[in-house]
DNA sequence: TCTTAATGGTTGTGTATACAACTAATTATG
DNA sequence: CATAATTAGTTGTATACACAACCATTAAGA
């Protein structure tokens, strides 16, 4: 039997080896030039760098991460010397996040690396199109997180 | 300091959380219409399906899946009873991995889901719309594969 | 105030994925 | 033909993610 969709084409299929090439290709650039992070990370760590001192709670809704992943995530970043985390004074159940002077020194670098993998890419694509791309993912994404909790 | 792109937009991102989406989403509808099934288990039972019998290897390749990450997705697909494992008798290093009567019956039912799973993720879309993100995402992971083994 | 709710994180368990090292089996080569 | 190289799968280890159960702490309510 035989489906009228081909499953290597369907919208499933095609965002999930996008991501996994991305992901994997970033984390060899990072690795190459001796940098010990991977694409998950660094995403995490741009946003701490961009907004400062930021609770798990905050952190798991801008990378929209269930808080159990966002721990596991940190751990990982916390290990590799990044970030610290601190309990936050104000209210001892939370954590604060916060960049390492190490990372402060890497992130140059990182986002070089980062925007050149973006062009990579995307080679051969008008900024129309990249921006075309883009909206649609959104709008996708949209639609399905809309009525949610 | 502000870096003068948004993780949030980027292209790693929304791909990432577009498949997670979907993925939920589809394993969520599989769940409730008692089929215990993953998204991605979805995605090898039916190149399995229009494929015929079919070898490890050759379900690597279609997916773009490392060969330790077929052998362990199907350990979970063998152990829900959706394909058996056979040793194929012209190569005994291969095994011919088979759809049982079982997931036969429920392909229909599948396919179904999937389909509405997509509509409603595209919903809003004009066909030409759909069909441009589509391009735009086999642009970028020919940009991305071009050059491999 | 005391008890109950809600909130923030961690941990156990399960799936998906990759890489490296390994086994078994087939193919190449000298 | 015997040994070397290749190929197909599995397993160990590691990351990323989710859900459920749990602990600690703060907030709400009676």
């Amino acid at each position: 039997m035989v489906f009228d969709y081909d499953h290597n084409k369907s919208l499933g299929y095609l965002t999930g080896l996008t991501s996994r090439l991305l992901s994997h290709r970033l984390a060899a650039k990072f690795q190459a030039a001796g940098i010990d992070m991977t694409a998950e990370q660094w995403g995490a760590i741009l946003i701490l760098i961009n907004g400062g001192p930021t609770t798990q709670r905050q952190l798991g809704k801008q990378l929209c991460l269930e808080k159990s992943s966002v721990s596991r995530l940190l751990n990982g970043i916390e290990r590799r010397g990044w970030v610290v985390r601190t309990k936050d004074p104000k209210d001892s159940r939370q954590k604060l996040v916060t960049p390492t002077p190490k990372v402060m020194d890497t992130v140059e670098q990182c986002s070089h690396i980062a925007k050149s993998i973006l062009n990579e890419a995307q080679r051969g694509m008008t900024q129309e199109e990249q921006s075309a791309c883009q909206s649609y993912l959104l709008h996708i994404i949209s639609n399905l997180t809309t009525g949610e909790t």
